[in-house]
DNA sequence: AGATTAGTTTTGAGTTATCAAAAATATATG
DNA sequence: CATATATTTTTGATAACTCAAAACTAATCT
């Protein structure tokens, strides 16, 4: 049978914290369970289930993997996921702020039919609106690392490439300083007691935000 | 709490079985069983749990009837789905043919902000492609009653308003004949034993159908 | 009216997804 | 190392939705 919606957001969310760990190779229970928004009971048994259809790899008390035929299907919701966003910003002309919630609801329903007459529209656009890359239909995906406004040359020109928050107001924040993906930018200090970083922006604007936020600002050099 | 996707197709089948029906007043159980496409013990036990939530009067053996409550509801979920028909076809460049299954999954998790998105960017639409009425968002329908091909005076010239059905194959057979919403056509003459209605269409073409097919061609006089 | 038939409701059971709280296990601390 | 703490798993329940088949009601037909 089908995925149903529930089983597509446990791998995807899944994805999404094996790629955000930089190390860790088993994603525990309670991360899962809270990332998800369910009791930690109910993701271990999911997990279970998930286990026995073959698209995790779990070790009791260790925490899960995604098998390889459960990564696959997590790239193809993140896929719609990201292709649904961009067609709602680019076409249908809402901020990029408000996009994800629906997108969240429309990831598990549009059709394939549907999905690749969006991609078409959009030119087969390689990244979305926050800059997150948009994975290929057979399911692969262009994961290369970037540096963050927190682990950039200081007082160096930088291209603000992705952001890894979807948070509606930090994003509205973002924009309201001209901190969206395609902006140039400078890192003019970093102040590790005061937890904040001095920014340049384009139009000469001085503006300091603290390290959380920084390390959510991905660029790109140059 | 919000109602559920199986909520809303048990209203809106109701609702057009209801508008479907010229006079009987109340749904047999049977039929609703079959059109949501469930066991008829199934649609007893959910017509119950409609009843008790004040979206239907239920009378035992006889039928289900949407109550106002009901029938709002049924209206929105209707309004959504024949915007978002519409949008797929004059947006999306998809076949009328082949919306209807987008639609039905669609309709279900469009916000509001993304409805209202939808209808200002098809200027307002009163019709969808099948020429059906779509609902305003407080729940008011053009309900005024059709002729079809087969209740239609003879020889004389009339226009395809809307078409009362949704299977894809019957679709795609009349966007074949040239019998979409709004092409001009004239009925020559019916044979009831022969069971069949001629048609003489806009570019002259004299063609054959069948009486329960020219019954859901819905046509207006001139 | 009495009996057959058609339609409806009930019953008993299963599936998927969830929670709270008890039990078990792993990890950290003194 | 033994105990305290944190995490994870189990257990027992619940909610929403579904079916098959038995039981029942209504309608129809001599």
């Amino acid at each position: 049978m089908f995925p149903s919606s529930t089983v597509e957001n446990y791998l995807k969310t899944l994805y999404q914290a094996e790629t955000a760990a930089t190390d860790r190779r088993l994603v525990p229970m309670g991360q899962l369970a809270s990332a998800v928004g369910v009791a930690p009971g109910t993701a271990t048994t999911m997990v279970k289930a998930l286990a026995e259809s073959g698209l995790v790899e779990y070790e009791p008390y260790l925490g899960v993997r995604l098998s390889s035929a459960g990564t696959k299907l997590a790239t193809l919701v993140l896929r719609r996921h990201r292709l649904i966003e961009q067609f709602l910003v680019e076409i249908m002309g809402m901020s990029w702020a408000e996009v994800h919630e629906d997108a969240e609801q429309l990831e598990h329903v549009v059709s394939d039919r549907l999905i690749d007459r969006m991609d078409a529209m959009l030119g087969h656009p390689s990244v979305d609106p926050h800059g997150d890359p948009i994975p290929t239909p057979d399911g692969s995906i262009a994961t290369h690392s970037y540096h963050s406004l927190l682990t950039c040359p200081l007082q160096t020109s930088v291209t603000v490439t992705r952001v890894a928050d979807q948070d509606a107001s930090f994003l509205r924040f973002l924009e309201a300083q001209e901190l969206k993906p395609g902006q140039s930018i400078e890192v003019e200090a970093r102040d590790p007691i005061a937890d904040s970083v001095q920014l340049l922006t384009g139009d000469e604007r001085r503006i300091t935000i603290g390290t959380k936020a920084a390390s959510k600002v991905l660029i790109e050099m140059g």
